[in-house]
DNA sequence: GTGGTCTAGACCACG
DNA sequence: GTGGTCTAGACCACT
Protein backbone atom coordinates (compact mmCIF):
# COMPACT_ATOMS: atom_id res chain seq x y z
CA UNK A 1 0.00 0.00 0.00
CA UNK A 2 2.42 2.61 1.28
CA UNK A 3 4.80 4.01 -0.98
CA UNK A 4 8.14 3.39 0.50
CA UNK A 5 8.96 1.13 3.55
CA UNK A 6 11.99 0.03 4.79
CA UNK A 7 12.92 -3.61 5.73
CA UNK A 8 16.01 -4.30 7.96
CA UNK A 9 15.84 -7.26 10.88
CA UNK A 10 12.34 -7.42 11.37
CA UNK A 11 11.82 -3.23 11.51
CA UNK A 12 9.71 -2.44 9.55
CA UNK A 13 8.91 1.75 9.33
CA UNK A 14 6.25 4.01 7.86
CA UNK A 15 7.22 7.83 6.66
CA UNK A 16 4.36 8.45 6.16
CA UNK A 17 2.50 7.39 9.43
CA UNK A 18 1.80 10.51 11.87
CA UNK A 19 4.07 8.26 14.13
CA UNK A 20 7.77 9.75 14.59
CA UNK A 21 10.01 7.61 13.43
CA UNK A 22 12.21 6.64 16.39
CA UNK A 23 8.61 5.41 18.49
CA UNK A 24 7.62 3.15 15.76
CA UNK A 25 11.42 1.90 15.64
CA UNK A 26 11.26 1.71 19.72
CA UNK A 27 7.69 -0.23 19.41
CA UNK A 28 8.98 -2.39 16.57
CA UNK A 29 12.02 -3.44 19.37
CA UNK A 30 9.74 -3.86 21.71
CA UNK A 31 7.45 -6.11 19.80
CA UNK A 32 10.86 -8.09 18.77
CA UNK A 33 10.93 -8.72 22.21
CA UNK A 34 7.33 -9.55 22.86
CA UNK A 35 7.66 -12.07 20.19
CA UNK A 36 10.84 -13.80 21.58
CA UNK A 37 12.80 -12.89 18.21
CA UNK A 38 14.66 -10.82 20.03
CA UNK A 39 16.24 -12.74 23.29
CA UNK A 40 17.87 -10.94 26.81
CA UNK A 41 21.19 -10.75 26.02
CA UNK A 42 20.78 -10.95 22.12
CA UNK A 43 23.26 -7.99 19.93
CA UNK A 44 22.13 -5.47 18.30
CA UNK A 45 23.47 -3.17 15.61
CA UNK A 46 24.98 -0.09 17.07
CA UNK A 47 23.37 3.21 16.64
CA UNK A 48 25.31 3.71 13.49
CA UNK A 49 24.81 0.32 11.52
CA UNK A 50 21.15 0.77 12.38
CA UNK A 51 21.00 3.83 11.01
CA UNK A 52 22.82 2.80 8.05
CA UNK A 53 20.51 -0.33 7.53
CA UNK A 54 16.80 1.41 7.52
CA UNK A 55 18.10 4.49 6.00
CA UNK A 56 17.67 7.24 8.32
CA UNK A 57 18.93 9.75 10.63
CA UNK A 58 21.53 8.77 13.24
CA UNK A 59 19.93 11.33 15.89
CA UNK A 60 16.71 8.91 15.57
CA UNK A 61 18.42 6.01 16.08
CA UNK A 62 20.12 6.81 19.39
CA UNK A 63 17.03 8.77 20.37
CA UNK A 64 15.14 5.25 20.88
CA UNK A 65 17.80 3.28 21.82
CA UNK A 66 17.71 6.10 24.46
CA UNK A 67 14.58 5.69 25.31
CA UNK A 68 14.87 1.95 25.62
CA UNK A 69 17.30 2.03 27.97
CA UNK A 70 15.41 4.67 30.43
CA UNK A 71 13.05 2.05 29.94
CA UNK A 72 14.84 -0.66 30.91
CA UNK A 73 15.04 -2.75 27.57
CA UNK A 74 18.07 -2.47 26.62
CA UNK A 75 21.76 -1.76 27.78
CA UNK A 76 24.19 -0.04 25.89
CA UNK A 77 28.01 -0.92 26.97
CA UNK A 78 30.45 1.41 25.55
CA UNK A 79 32.26 -1.77 24.20
CA UNK A 80 30.24 -4.71 23.73
CA UNK A 81 27.72 -2.40 22.22
CA UNK A 82 23.73 -2.29 22.58
CA UNK A 83 22.20 -5.75 23.61
CA UNK A 84 18.56 -6.89 24.76
CA UNK A 85 18.75 -6.60 28.55
CA UNK A 86 20.20 -9.78 29.86
CA UNK A 87 17.44 -10.11 32.81
CA UNK A 88 14.53 -8.69 30.86
CA UNK A 89 12.31 -5.44 31.75
CA UNK A 90 11.26 -4.87 35.00
CA UNK A 91 7.69 -6.54 35.78
CA UNK A 92 4.46 -4.27 35.16
CA UNK A 93 3.59 -2.60 37.84
CA UNK A 94 0.75 -0.21 39.17
CA UNK A 95 1.95 2.65 37.50
CA UNK A 96 2.03 1.29 34.63
CA UNK A 97 -1.18 -0.71 34.77
CA UNK A 98 -2.55 2.61 35.15
CA UNK A 99 -0.17 4.56 32.25
CA UNK A 100 -2.15 1.77 30.19
CA UNK A 101 -5.34 2.64 31.30
CA UNK A 102 -5.11 6.08 30.67
CA UNK A 103 -3.85 5.33 26.99
CA UNK A 104 -6.60 2.90 26.50
CA UNK A 105 -9.52 5.22 27.65
CA UNK A 106 -9.77 6.96 24.64
CA UNK A 107 -10.07 3.99 21.86
CA UNK A 108 -12.54 2.33 24.27
CA UNK A 109 -14.38 5.16 24.58
CA UNK A 110 -14.89 5.91 20.40
CA UNK A 111 -15.28 2.31 20.36
CA UNK A 112 -18.57 2.59 22.70
CA UNK A 113 -19.31 5.45 20.17
CA UNK A 114 -19.08 3.55 17.01
CA UNK A 115 -21.27 0.37 19.25
CA UNK A 116 -18.29 -1.84 19.48
CA UNK A 117 -19.32 -4.44 22.15
CA UNK A 118 -17.19 -5.22 24.86
CA UNK A 119 -16.75 -8.97 23.60
CA UNK A 120 -15.50 -7.36 20.05
CA UNK A 121 -13.36 -5.31 21.68
CA UNK A 122 -11.61 -7.71 23.90
CA UNK A 123 -11.46 -10.20 20.90
CA UNK A 124 -8.91 -8.13 18.94
CA UNK A 125 -7.51 -7.95 21.90
CA UNK A 126 -7.27 -11.32 22.53
CA UNK A 127 -6.13 -12.21 18.60
CA UNK A 128 -3.43 -9.61 19.56
CA UNK A 129 -2.19 -12.01 22.19
CA UNK A 130 -2.34 -14.87 20.02
CA UNK A 131 -0.32 -12.72 17.44
CA UNK A 132 2.60 -12.47 19.76
CA UNK A 133 2.66 -15.74 21.39
CA UNK A 134 1.77 -17.98 18.27
CA UNK A 135 5.44 -16.93 17.24
CA UNK A 136 7.15 -17.51 19.79
CA UNK A 137 6.01 -21.59 19.84
CA UNK A 138 8.48 -23.62 18.37
CA UNK A 139 11.25 -20.94 17.96
CA UNK A 140 13.82 -22.28 19.25
CA UNK A 141 16.15 -19.54 17.74
CA UNK B 1 -1.44 18.44 42.21
CA UNK B 2 -0.63 19.99 38.42
CA UNK B 3 -0.30 23.75 38.05
CA UNK B 4 -2.87 24.65 35.40
CA UNK B 5 -6.10 22.45 35.31
CA UNK B 6 -9.52 23.72 34.33
CA UNK B 7 -12.42 22.24 35.10
CA UNK B 8 -16.05 22.97 32.75
CA UNK B 9 -18.75 20.76 32.31
CA UNK B 10 -17.15 17.29 32.02
CA UNK B 11 -13.72 18.77 30.49
CA UNK B 12 -10.84 18.08 32.41
CA UNK B 13 -7.86 19.49 30.41
CA UNK B 14 -4.50 18.82 31.73
CA UNK B 15 -1.99 22.08 30.54
CA UNK B 16 1.53 19.66 31.23
CA UNK B 17 0.18 16.74 29.71
CA UNK B 18 1.89 15.72 26.26
CA UNK B 19 -0.85 15.38 24.66
CA UNK B 20 -2.28 18.20 22.75
CA UNK B 21 -5.17 20.23 23.92
CA UNK B 22 -7.08 19.74 21.14
CA UNK B 23 -6.69 16.14 21.29
CA UNK B 24 -7.41 16.11 24.94
CA UNK B 25 -10.47 17.89 23.94
CA UNK B 26 -11.38 15.90 21.49
CA UNK B 27 -10.92 12.80 23.73
CA UNK B 28 -12.89 14.42 26.60
CA UNK B 29 -16.28 14.89 24.34
CA UNK B 30 -15.97 11.46 22.80
CA UNK B 31 -15.96 9.96 26.36
CA UNK B 32 -18.96 12.49 27.63
CA UNK B 33 -20.79 10.44 24.74
CA UNK B 34 -19.79 7.14 25.59
CA UNK B 35 -20.52 7.69 29.08
CA UNK B 36 -24.31 9.08 27.94
CA UNK B 37 -23.63 12.74 29.22
CA UNK B 38 -23.90 14.23 25.99
CA UNK B 39 -26.74 12.50 24.05
CA UNK B 40 -27.88 12.80 19.89
CA UNK B 41 -28.90 16.30 19.46
CA UNK B 42 -27.38 17.82 22.62
CA UNK B 43 -26.03 21.35 21.99
CA UNK B 44 -22.18 21.86 22.65
CA UNK B 45 -21.18 25.14 23.74
CA UNK B 46 -19.83 27.79 20.39
CA UNK B 47 -16.11 27.98 19.99
CA UNK B 48 -15.97 31.18 21.72
CA UNK B 49 -18.23 30.11 24.79
CA UNK B 50 -15.87 26.04 25.08
CA UNK B 51 -12.44 28.21 24.18
CA UNK B 52 -13.92 31.11 27.54
CA UNK B 53 -14.55 28.46 30.00
CA UNK B 54 -11.70 26.14 29.79
CA UNK B 55 -9.63 29.32 29.58
CA UNK B 56 -7.67 28.26 25.88
CA UNK B 57 -8.19 29.52 22.79
CA UNK B 58 -10.54 29.50 20.27
CA UNK B 59 -8.45 28.30 17.36
CA UNK B 60 -7.69 25.31 19.59
CA UNK B 61 -11.28 24.76 19.95
CA UNK B 62 -12.09 25.53 16.84
CA UNK B 63 -9.74 22.79 15.38
CA UNK B 64 -10.99 20.19 17.75
CA UNK B 65 -14.55 20.73 16.75
CA UNK B 66 -13.76 20.29 13.36
CA UNK B 67 -12.19 17.03 14.09
CA UNK B 68 -15.27 15.74 15.60
CA UNK B 69 -17.50 17.08 12.79
CA UNK B 70 -15.31 15.31 10.34
CA UNK B 71 -15.43 12.13 12.29
CA UNK B 72 -19.50 12.25 12.67
CA UNK B 73 -19.69 12.98 16.40
CA UNK B 74 -21.18 16.32 15.81
CA UNK B 75 -23.18 18.15 13.60
CA UNK B 76 -22.34 22.49 13.11
CA UNK B 77 -25.93 23.40 12.32
CA UNK B 78 -26.48 27.01 10.93
CA UNK B 79 -29.16 27.48 13.26
CA UNK B 80 -28.73 25.62 16.32
CA UNK B 81 -25.32 25.98 16.56
CA UNK B 82 -23.16 22.80 17.82
CA UNK B 83 -24.80 20.03 18.64
CA UNK B 84 -23.95 16.09 19.21
CA UNK B 85 -24.73 14.06 15.96
CA UNK B 86 -28.33 13.37 16.48
CA UNK B 87 -28.03 9.96 14.54
CA UNK B 88 -24.73 8.94 16.55
CA UNK B 89 -21.71 8.01 14.98
CA UNK B 90 -21.21 5.68 11.84
CA UNK B 91 -20.74 2.22 13.73
CA UNK B 92 -17.01 0.44 13.77
CA UNK B 93 -16.88 -0.81 10.32
CA UNK B 94 -13.50 -2.91 9.17
CA UNK B 95 -11.07 -0.42 8.83
CA UNK B 96 -12.00 1.47 12.24
CA UNK B 97 -11.62 -2.33 14.16
CA UNK B 98 -8.08 -2.47 11.93
CA UNK B 99 -6.80 0.92 13.31
CA UNK B 100 -7.59 0.12 17.00
CA UNK B 101 -5.81 -3.15 16.26
CA UNK B 102 -2.52 -0.90 14.96
CA UNK B 103 -2.96 1.25 18.00
CA UNK B 104 -3.33 -1.28 20.53
CA UNK B 105 -0.42 -3.47 19.34
CA UNK B 106 2.05 -1.64 21.30
CA UNK B 107 0.53 -1.74 24.80
CA UNK B 108 0.08 -5.34 24.29
CA UNK B 109 3.65 -5.79 23.21
CA UNK B 110 5.58 -3.82 25.97
CA UNK B 111 2.57 -5.47 28.44
CA UNK B 112 4.11 -8.83 27.37
CA UNK B 113 7.29 -7.85 27.87
CA UNK B 114 6.75 -6.89 31.37
CA UNK B 115 4.95 -9.83 31.97
CA UNK B 116 1.58 -8.53 31.82
CA UNK B 117 -0.75 -11.77 31.23
CA UNK B 118 -3.85 -11.67 29.24
CA UNK B 119 -5.98 -12.30 31.62
CA UNK B 120 -5.14 -9.37 33.08
CA UNK B 121 -4.69 -7.07 30.25
CA UNK B 122 -8.18 -8.34 29.65
CA UNK B 123 -9.91 -7.18 33.22
CA UNK B 124 -8.14 -3.47 32.30
CA UNK B 125 -10.25 -3.22 29.40
CA UNK B 126 -13.39 -4.62 31.10
CA UNK B 127 -12.93 -2.35 34.00
CA UNK B 128 -12.85 0.75 31.57
CA UNK B 129 -15.68 -0.77 29.72
CA UNK B 130 -17.45 -0.68 33.30
CA UNK B 131 -16.61 2.54 34.06
CA UNK B 132 -18.21 4.29 30.89
CA UNK B 133 -21.59 1.81 31.56
CA UNK B 134 -21.99 2.38 34.83
CA UNK B 135 -22.51 6.39 34.36
CA UNK B 136 -25.08 4.66 31.82
CA UNK B 137 -27.56 3.16 33.62
CA UNK B 138 -30.33 4.61 36.46
CA UNK B 139 -29.77 8.47 34.16
CA UNK B 140 -32.87 8.62 33.24
CA UNK B 141 -32.09 12.37 32.59
CA UNK C 1 -30.02 11.03 5.86
CA UNK C 2 -29.98 14.76 7.03
CA UNK C 3 -31.16 15.17 10.45
CA UNK C 4 -33.93 18.40 9.72
CA UNK C 5 -34.57 19.38 7.22
CA UNK C 6 -37.77 22.21 5.74
CA UNK C 7 -39.76 21.41 3.04
CA UNK C 8 -42.21 24.21 1.76
CA UNK C 9 -43.36 24.58 -1.51
CA UNK C 10 -40.37 22.81 -3.51
CA UNK C 11 -37.71 24.73 -1.23
CA UNK C 12 -35.13 22.11 0.76
CA UNK C 13 -32.64 23.21 2.41
CA UNK C 14 -29.95 21.74 4.41
CA UNK C 15 -29.25 23.38 7.93
CA UNK C 16 -26.05 21.44 7.62
CA UNK C 17 -24.58 22.24 4.22
CA UNK C 18 -20.89 24.69 4.52
CA UNK C 19 -23.41 26.19 1.55
CA UNK C 20 -24.94 29.30 2.76
CA UNK C 21 -28.80 29.26 3.50
CA UNK C 22 -29.38 31.91 1.35
CA UNK C 23 -27.34 30.48 -1.52
CA UNK C 24 -29.36 27.35 -1.28
CA UNK C 25 -32.52 29.62 -1.41
CA UNK C 26 -31.34 31.24 -4.02
CA UNK C 27 -30.55 28.19 -6.07
CA UNK C 28 -33.72 26.53 -5.28
CA UNK C 29 -35.89 29.54 -6.85
CA UNK C 30 -33.19 29.45 -9.97
CA UNK C 31 -34.09 25.54 -10.03
CA UNK C 32 -38.11 26.17 -9.86
CA UNK C 33 -37.64 28.62 -12.78
CA UNK C 34 -36.04 26.30 -15.40
CA UNK C 35 -37.84 23.10 -14.43
CA UNK C 36 -40.89 25.43 -14.90
CA UNK C 37 -42.36 25.32 -11.85
CA UNK C 38 -42.26 28.73 -11.30
CA UNK C 39 -42.81 30.52 -14.55
CA UNK C 40 -42.95 34.28 -15.60
CA UNK C 41 -44.97 36.54 -13.70
CA UNK C 42 -45.97 33.61 -11.09
CA UNK C 43 -46.30 35.29 -7.28
CA UNK C 44 -43.31 34.61 -4.84
CA UNK C 45 -44.18 34.40 -0.68
CA UNK C 46 -43.37 37.66 0.47
CA UNK C 47 -40.25 37.80 2.37
CA UNK C 48 -41.99 37.73 5.68
CA UNK C 49 -44.36 35.01 4.62
CA UNK C 50 -41.05 32.72 3.37
CA UNK C 51 -38.94 33.32 6.32
CA UNK C 52 -42.16 32.38 8.61
CA UNK C 53 -42.98 29.22 6.02
CA UNK C 54 -39.44 27.90 5.76
CA UNK C 55 -37.93 28.87 9.37
CA UNK C 56 -35.27 30.91 8.54
CA UNK C 57 -34.32 34.89 9.34
CA UNK C 58 -36.13 37.76 7.72
CA UNK C 59 -32.81 38.70 6.60
CA UNK C 60 -31.80 35.66 4.92
CA UNK C 61 -34.57 35.81 2.77
CA UNK C 62 -34.37 39.33 1.89
CA UNK C 63 -30.82 38.78 0.78
CA UNK C 64 -31.26 36.03 -1.28
CA UNK C 65 -34.48 37.93 -3.42
CA UNK C 66 -32.19 40.98 -3.46
CA UNK C 67 -29.49 38.48 -5.56
CA UNK C 68 -32.13 37.60 -7.42
CA UNK C 69 -33.81 40.85 -8.41
CA UNK C 70 -30.15 42.33 -8.97
CA UNK C 71 -29.62 38.99 -11.15
CA UNK C 72 -32.72 39.51 -13.16
CA UNK C 73 -34.54 36.24 -11.98
CA UNK C 74 -37.34 38.45 -10.12
CA UNK C 75 -38.79 41.44 -9.66
CA UNK C 76 -39.73 43.47 -6.01
CA UNK C 77 -42.80 45.93 -6.75
CA UNK C 78 -44.13 47.75 -3.15
CA UNK C 79 -47.10 46.85 -4.17
CA UNK C 80 -47.71 43.46 -6.04
CA UNK C 81 -45.39 42.14 -3.96
CA UNK C 82 -42.19 39.79 -5.52
CA UNK C 83 -43.17 38.09 -9.30
CA UNK C 84 -41.03 35.64 -11.59
CA UNK C 85 -39.34 38.65 -14.11
CA UNK C 86 -42.13 38.42 -16.72
CA UNK C 87 -39.76 38.75 -19.67
CA UNK C 88 -37.55 35.98 -18.12
CA UNK C 89 -33.96 36.54 -17.33
CA UNK C 90 -31.64 37.82 -19.50
CA UNK C 91 -29.96 35.29 -21.80
CA UNK C 92 -26.27 34.53 -21.32
CA UNK C 93 -23.54 36.95 -22.85
CA UNK C 94 -19.69 36.25 -22.97
CA UNK C 95 -19.26 37.16 -19.23
CA UNK C 96 -21.37 34.60 -18.15
CA UNK C 97 -20.31 31.71 -19.88
CA UNK C 98 -16.51 32.44 -18.92
CA UNK C 99 -17.87 32.99 -15.45
CA UNK C 100 -19.17 29.33 -15.83
CA UNK C 101 -16.08 28.09 -17.33
CA UNK C 102 -14.09 29.52 -14.48
CA UNK C 103 -16.16 27.45 -11.71
CA UNK C 104 -15.98 24.48 -13.77
CA UNK C 105 -12.72 24.37 -14.13
CA UNK C 106 -11.74 23.04 -10.37
CA UNK C 107 -14.52 20.41 -10.40
CA UNK C 108 -13.40 19.41 -13.89
CA UNK C 109 -9.43 19.16 -13.11
CA UNK C 110 -10.14 17.24 -10.05
CA UNK C 111 -12.25 14.75 -11.98
CA UNK C 112 -9.21 14.32 -14.59
CA UNK C 113 -7.13 13.54 -11.60
CA UNK C 114 -9.84 11.09 -10.51
CA UNK C 115 -10.03 9.16 -14.03
CA UNK C 116 -13.04 10.10 -15.05
CA UNK C 117 -13.45 9.91 -18.75
CA UNK C 118 -14.46 13.43 -20.41
CA UNK C 119 -17.81 10.88 -21.62
CA UNK C 120 -18.67 10.41 -17.96
CA UNK C 121 -18.05 14.01 -17.03
CA UNK C 122 -20.31 15.06 -20.07
CA UNK C 123 -23.09 12.01 -19.20
CA UNK C 124 -23.39 13.26 -15.57
CA UNK C 125 -24.28 17.13 -17.05
CA UNK C 126 -26.70 15.67 -19.76
CA UNK C 127 -28.47 13.21 -16.98
CA UNK C 128 -28.58 17.07 -15.42
CA UNK C 129 -30.24 18.49 -17.96
CA UNK C 130 -32.75 16.19 -18.46
CA UNK C 131 -33.96 15.94 -14.55
CA UNK C 132 -34.84 19.53 -15.58
CA UNK C 133 -36.38 19.29 -18.94
CA UNK C 134 -38.82 15.92 -17.83
CA UNK C 135 -40.47 18.32 -15.18
CA UNK C 136 -41.04 20.78 -17.95
CA UNK C 137 -42.97 18.42 -20.60
CA UNK C 138 -46.52 17.57 -20.69
CA UNK C 139 -46.58 20.28 -17.46
CA UNK C 140 -49.35 22.82 -18.20
CA UNK C 141 -49.67 24.62 -14.72
CA UNK D 1 -5.56 43.73 -13.71
CA UNK D 2 -6.27 43.01 -10.33
CA UNK D 3 -4.48 45.02 -8.04
CA UNK D 4 -2.20 42.35 -6.32
CA UNK D 5 -1.58 38.94 -8.25
CA UNK D 6 1.30 36.82 -7.44
CA UNK D 7 2.94 33.81 -9.54
CA UNK D 8 5.50 31.46 -8.57
CA UNK D 9 5.55 28.28 -9.97
CA UNK D 10 2.66 27.32 -11.92
CA UNK D 11 0.47 29.06 -8.81
CA UNK D 12 -1.84 31.67 -9.51
CA UNK D 13 -3.57 33.21 -6.98
CA UNK D 14 -6.04 36.31 -6.81
CA UNK D 15 -6.47 38.28 -3.36
CA UNK D 16 -9.40 39.74 -4.71
CA UNK D 17 -11.43 37.03 -5.10
CA UNK D 18 -14.24 35.71 -3.26
CA UNK D 19 -12.48 32.12 -3.08
CA UNK D 20 -10.76 32.17 -0.02
CA UNK D 21 -6.96 31.88 -0.32
CA UNK D 22 -6.22 28.46 0.78
CA UNK D 23 -8.89 27.05 -1.56
CA UNK D 24 -7.65 29.09 -4.75
CA UNK D 25 -4.07 27.66 -3.65
CA UNK D 26 -5.93 23.54 -3.09
CA UNK D 27 -7.43 24.28 -6.63
CA UNK D 28 -4.20 25.74 -8.31
CA UNK D 29 -2.34 22.52 -7.43
CA UNK D 30 -4.86 19.72 -8.17
CA UNK D 31 -5.08 21.64 -11.51
CA UNK D 32 -1.33 21.47 -11.78
CA UNK D 33 -2.01 17.66 -10.94
CA UNK D 34 -4.45 17.32 -13.89
CA UNK D 35 -2.27 19.10 -16.57
CA UNK D 36 0.67 17.22 -15.72
CA UNK D 37 2.67 19.87 -14.30
CA UNK D 38 3.00 17.80 -11.27
CA UNK D 39 3.45 13.98 -11.52
CA UNK D 40 3.27 11.42 -9.04
CA UNK D 41 6.39 11.77 -6.35
CA UNK D 42 6.77 15.44 -7.32
CA UNK D 43 8.15 17.42 -4.28
CA UNK D 44 6.15 20.58 -3.60
CA UNK D 45 7.87 23.24 -1.72
CA UNK D 46 7.84 23.11 2.10
CA UNK D 47 5.11 25.25 3.86
CA UNK D 48 7.23 27.87 4.64
CA UNK D 49 9.12 27.95 1.29
CA UNK D 50 5.72 27.97 -0.75
CA UNK D 51 4.12 30.67 1.75
CA UNK D 52 7.43 32.90 1.01
CA UNK D 53 7.08 31.94 -2.37
CA UNK D 54 3.79 33.43 -3.15
CA UNK D 55 3.49 35.45 -0.16
CA UNK D 56 0.92 34.56 2.23
CA UNK D 57 0.70 33.00 5.85
CA UNK D 58 2.54 29.94 6.61
CA UNK D 59 -0.73 28.39 8.04
CA UNK D 60 -2.82 29.08 5.08
CA UNK D 61 -0.35 27.27 3.06
CA UNK D 62 -0.76 24.69 5.88
CA UNK D 63 -4.55 24.67 5.40
CA UNK D 64 -4.09 23.65 1.80
CA UNK D 65 -1.58 21.15 2.12
CA UNK D 66 -3.81 19.49 4.87
CA UNK D 67 -6.90 19.14 2.97
CA UNK D 68 -4.83 17.88 -0.05
CA UNK D 69 -3.37 15.44 2.59
CA UNK D 70 -6.91 14.36 3.67
CA UNK D 71 -7.83 13.87 0.09
CA UNK D 72 -5.02 11.87 -1.32
CA UNK D 73 -3.70 14.36 -3.58
CA UNK D 74 -0.64 14.68 -1.68
CA UNK D 75 1.75 12.79 1.03
CA UNK D 76 3.33 14.54 3.40
CA UNK D 77 6.68 12.41 4.15
CA UNK D 78 8.84 12.67 7.20
CA UNK D 79 12.14 12.77 4.98
CA UNK D 80 11.09 13.53 1.47
CA UNK D 81 8.50 16.27 2.50
CA UNK D 82 5.73 17.19 0.83
CA UNK D 83 5.24 15.18 -2.62
CA UNK D 84 2.35 14.22 -4.90
CA UNK D 85 0.85 11.44 -3.85
CA UNK D 86 2.83 8.58 -5.76
CA UNK D 87 0.19 6.21 -6.41
CA UNK D 88 -2.68 8.92 -7.85
CA UNK D 89 -5.36 10.11 -6.04
CA UNK D 90 -8.08 7.24 -5.79
CA UNK D 91 -10.45 7.27 -8.68
CA UNK D 92 -14.04 8.26 -8.66
CA UNK D 93 -16.57 6.55 -6.93
CA UNK D 94 -20.24 6.70 -6.90
CA UNK D 95 -20.01 9.36 -3.80
CA UNK D 96 -17.75 11.65 -5.97
CA UNK D 97 -20.06 11.92 -8.79
CA UNK D 98 -22.67 12.48 -6.60
CA UNK D 99 -20.95 15.36 -5.11
CA UNK D 100 -20.38 16.52 -8.50
CA UNK D 101 -23.28 16.44 -9.73
CA UNK D 102 -24.87 18.55 -6.66
CA UNK D 103 -22.25 21.04 -7.22
CA UNK D 104 -23.16 21.34 -11.34
CA UNK D 105 -26.09 21.64 -10.82
CA UNK D 106 -26.96 25.22 -9.97
CA UNK D 107 -24.93 26.09 -12.67
CA UNK D 108 -27.00 24.09 -15.26
CA UNK D 109 -30.06 24.86 -13.94
CA UNK D 110 -29.21 29.13 -13.70
CA UNK D 111 -27.92 28.05 -17.55
CA UNK D 112 -31.03 26.65 -18.45
CA UNK D 113 -32.53 29.79 -17.27
CA UNK D 114 -30.32 31.90 -19.46
CA UNK D 115 -31.23 29.57 -22.18
CA UNK D 116 -28.08 27.90 -22.97
CA UNK D 117 -28.82 24.80 -25.06
CA UNK D 118 -27.87 21.79 -23.85
CA UNK D 119 -25.01 21.35 -26.67
CA UNK D 120 -23.25 24.73 -25.47
CA UNK D 121 -22.81 23.87 -21.86
CA UNK D 122 -21.29 20.90 -22.57
CA UNK D 123 -19.26 22.40 -25.61
CA UNK D 124 -17.76 24.31 -23.15
CA UNK D 125 -16.92 21.40 -20.45
CA UNK D 126 -15.18 19.77 -23.67
CA UNK D 127 -13.25 23.08 -23.91
CA UNK D 128 -11.99 23.21 -20.32
CA UNK D 129 -11.03 18.85 -20.81
CA UNK D 130 -9.13 20.12 -23.97
CA UNK D 131 -7.32 22.60 -22.03
CA UNK D 132 -6.07 19.84 -19.41
CA UNK D 133 -5.18 17.40 -22.10
CA UNK D 134 -3.46 19.96 -24.63
CA UNK D 135 -0.23 20.17 -22.06
CA UNK D 136 -0.31 16.67 -21.60
CA UNK D 137 0.56 15.70 -24.59
CA UNK D 138 3.87 15.91 -25.73
CA UNK D 139 5.29 16.57 -22.30
CA UNK D 140 7.87 13.85 -21.87
CA UNK D 141 9.14 15.89 -19.01
C1' DG E 1 -24.11 36.58 18.08
C1' DT E 2 -21.97 32.62 15.18
C1' DG E 3 -18.24 30.13 12.49
C1' DG E 4 -14.67 30.85 8.68
C1' DT E 5 -10.56 33.03 7.08
C1' DC E 6 -6.17 35.26 7.31
C1' DT E 7 -2.35 36.96 9.53
C1' DA E 8 1.39 36.73 12.90
C1' DG E 9 4.70 35.24 16.24
C1' DA E 10 6.15 31.77 19.28
C1' DC E 11 7.64 27.18 20.92
C1' DC E 12 8.47 22.34 20.36
C1' DA E 13 9.27 17.72 18.42
C1' DC E 14 11.30 15.58 14.71
C1' DG E 15 15.06 14.29 11.61
C1' DG F 1 15.58 22.70 8.44
C1' DT F 2 10.67 20.60 8.75
C1' DG F 3 5.70 20.29 10.29
C1' DG F 4 2.60 20.55 14.53
C1' DT F 5 0.68 23.20 18.17
C1' DC F 6 -0.89 27.17 20.62
C1' DT F 7 -1.84 31.78 21.11
C1' DA F 8 -3.71 36.22 19.55
C1' DG F 9 -6.05 39.76 17.07
C1' DA F 10 -8.51 41.04 13.09
C1' DC F 11 -12.08 41.02 9.46
C1' DC F 12 -15.93 39.04 7.12
C1' DA F 13 -20.06 36.36 5.93
C1' DC F 14 -24.01 34.47 7.76
C1' DT F 15 -28.21 34.39 10.67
Amino acid sequence: MKERERDVMFIHLDFESEEPIYTQLIHQIIEGIAKKELLPGDPLPSVRAMAADIGINLHTVNKAYQHLKQEGFILIHRQKGVVIHPEGVSKADATYMEKVKRKLRPFIAESICRQVSEEDFLKQCQELFSEFKKDKEGDAK
